[in-house]
DNA sequence: CGACACTTTGAAGACGATCAACGCCGGTGG
DNA sequence: CCACCGGCGTTGATCGTCTTCAAAGTGTCG
């Protein structure tokens, strides 16, 4: 396969799962790696958009400066992750709506746009990847919702989760991977409301001393996020944390 | 065509454009007529999801009960819209995760799931099956944000000039479609809340006497949404609104 | 007419944002 | 080596917005 260096990422990305060797390495052939430093941008809100992107290493920050000067983080988007999958196939996908910036030395594959457009005649590929979009539209609207039916200390609870479940991190202890301040305007909160609120958290189990999480009772956590979940099956964010096993998820 | 009830309908929908007629019209005949009265069920929270469907007439409310026992409208969808694209093609699609309840006398076309996974052999289809749901994944990202960077009457006003476009109503003057219970509870609002924030509409120009609502000075509301709309080329919720000139999109 | 859902209004409360100040580093430059 | 700076994180006091609780007005439909 091509990009041996990155053949861990690549192999457990469920947008090739299904999809015959040849065929995945004949499509990712079309793609070549991109290097970006701390801070480099990817692209820039009103680029036009010509890409479409696997993140191999690293991690980005999808973010948005609004007229008032306020700075919007809408998605951190760390190693196995796609971007641009709606951006290009939507109807009106002239240009991003969000500037990406490396948040540490990052590696990403690009594919020029048509390659995802060209799709159909890869038949489990496209399937992957709309059920990749669905998944991705999925976590979405459960965000909008949790904005409105959830408290700062809920939705942060839930992010830790997450954070731990994607990352396959020890629920015991762990350490933050980005910095409070990020943190706080990926959840659309004040720092000042970010750092209050962390305290609020020993109250149901979840402690956090400078930069290192433990969960003391994950099924106090859980009970208590549930308790804001109806999901069927699923708790907020997709999350579903049995004792201390962390279940893979995306 | 099948359905010829219904073809205004089916014609104008962005679902079909580019297929041949005489596919689009076998893809339609696998689909049956379903008729709902008002109050009626089209599925429940926690259904096994086995069906597509096309509003044809009427709309549905799409709901969920937290268990805390407040009500949540994750959306209204009426005529012209799909139910069911993301939710079938998720990788854990098993359930439904809101129940839909006709707002009115309704009528749906149902497709079984399989005839939404077995679209490879369609291709223009089946792209236009991904960009309306990269569509509405951008309407769904956009409301995320708007639920924290916007204030009540800012979202209110995004979503009547929404309403007045996506339903053809007159900008100088048109009926609320729903009633304003239900609004609220689409904006994530209490009705309470809804009601105050309507007297402070005035002040940018939108007048909501009863259920009549006028928009005064239409420029001066594009301003004001656009004030908060850093998405370039677009406002919130993709309307342009020029002069007294209504804007079809979806 | 009376039941009931919808809507409005008022007063009090909760939550997060804002403004301001301070401690804590890590880096830069004299 | 130390002084200075800027970014980050915390804490306190205050403010604005939306929710909550309570009550009353409006409408429709039997």
């Amino acid at each position: 396969m091509p990009f041996r260096a990155y053949s861990d990422i690549l192999n457990n990305m469920r947008l090739f799962t299904g999809v015959p060797v040849k065929e995945r390495d004949a499509l990712l052939s079309q793609g070549h790696l991109k290097h970006l430093h701390t801070g480099e941008m990817l692209f820039n809100h009103g680029d036009p958009i010509k890409s479409f992107y696997i993140v191999c290493g690293g991690s980005l920050q999808m973010t948005r400066e609004l007229p008032d000067g306020r700075h919007l983080t809408t998605d951190i988007s760390s190693a196995g992750r796609t971007i641009g999958k709606t951006s290009i196939l939507e109807r009106c996908h002239k240009f991003h709506r969000v500037s990406a910036r490396a948040l540490e030395e990052t590696t990403v594959l690009e594919f020029p746009a048509k390659w995802l457009s060209d799709i159909s005649n890869h038949p489990v590929f496209s399937l992957n990847i709309l059920a990749a979009i669905s998944d991705y539209t999925k976590d979405v609207e459960l965000e909008a919702e949790q904005r409105t039916t959830m408290t700062a200390s809920q939705r942060l609870a839930c992010f830790l989760l997450r954070i731990c479940t994607l990352h396959h991190l020890d629920p015991r202890r762990f350490e933050l991977p980005y910095s409070k301040t990020l943190i706080a305007s990926r959840l659309g909160m004040k720092p000042e409301t970010f750092s209050r609120t962390l305290a609020t958290l020993e109250e149901h189990g979840i402690r956090v001393a400078n930069t290192t999480v433990t969960f003391e009772n994950v099924d106090l956590i859980q009970q208590f996020i549930c308790e804001h979940c109806s999901v069927i099956g699923e708790c907020p964010s997709h999350i579903t944390l049995t004792g201390l096993t962390t279940v893979t998820l995306l």
